[in-house]
DNA sequence: AACTATTTATAAGA
DNA sequence: TTCTTATAAATAGTT
């Protein structure tokens, strides 16, 4: 749609390539608005330029619409194959089990070094959000907090592989570990 | 961009807002591939139909360049106003306790019910993905099925507040629980 | 799903 | 970067 037709590859002057980012982007956030607002739909467009800068649209706003995307995909993938674990009990006080597991290493592993201090302080920063917001999107900060914490206990850990099956072991005979 | 000019507001019949929706999601689709291929760019762009079925494009997909923009988005929250929490190791006490809490309270309403019962199982499938793999994504998830652990935790909290508390709690005083 | 009359987006150029 | 303009592409209304 201009002077002339161009091929679809990739712009070879990087400064060219620039501009025809710059209005591509213009009109692809023009036409995301457009379909929300002649359909009512809610879209969300992220991109990053060639120079690795984050560009985004959303309607109502990013967040909410990853949000929403984010949860459906992983409801897919909730049912892969079996839903034949009805003796759930013993899975349960396993589960539970290996969590107190995990908790006792972190316990552990706070007295010997600064790193979890560290991954606890941002921890802390975005716990201070309310937890009972409406959008999902602060809990996943939340959870990413956790995670944090998890990764530094994994960190000082000798092999990756024990914390990792920490969580596995959700499906195997539990070893006194004390 | 046809017979007639348009507005832009929402098209009020429902079977030709769909229609428009049809068009204009594979036009947006294009448009976003095109600016990934003469740009080198990544994109994502997600959109709900106006009855609510989730489309996306992405490339080189829809996750990673979530993530990419996701991890960005929460650097950028990172430092709000004050670093001033040298005096953390007290912090880390209390929010291991605090942790230590939650895993009390999920052990005494495990007994109470199957709704934790169910979400362990949820968390459970979802375990069994590798811990360590490359992308962040699946760590969010993983993350998400803690979350849910929680949440069926507060569920059955005569009041959120309660164990909303106990997060927010890492800033104040820690009243003794037992 | 196809077909076009038109409107829009945009490649070049300034 | 912003504007202008010739043209390519998208699409609203129609079949």
């Amino acid at each position: 749609m201009g002077r002339r037709k161009i091929e679809m590859k990739k712009v070879m002057d990087s400064s060219s390539r620039q501009v025809t980012f710059s209005k591509r982007r213009t009109g692809l956030f023009k036409k995301a608005n457009e379909i929300a607002t002649l359909c009512g739909a809610e879209v969300a467009v992220v991109v990053f330029s060639p120079g690795g800068k984050p560009f985004s649209f959303g309607h109502p706003n990013v967040d909410s619409v990853a949000d929403r995307f984010l949860s459906q995909e992983e409801a897919k993938e909730e049912n892969p194959k079996k839903t034949d674990d009805r003796g759930s009990g013993k899975v349960v006080e396993r589960l539970n089990q290996q969590l107190a597991d995990v908790l006792k290493q972190l316990e552990t592993e706070k007295k010997r070094g600064e790193v979890i201090d560290k991954a606890l302080l941002k921890a802390k920063a975005k716990a201070g959000l309310r937890i009972h917001e409406r959008s999902r999107t602060e809990l996943v900060k939340l959870e990413r907090s956790l995670e944090e914490l998890l990764e530094s206990v994994k960190a000082r850990e000798s092999d990756m592989e024990a914390s990792s099956s920490l969580l596995l072991l959700a499906n195997k005979p539990v070893a006194k570990s004390g």
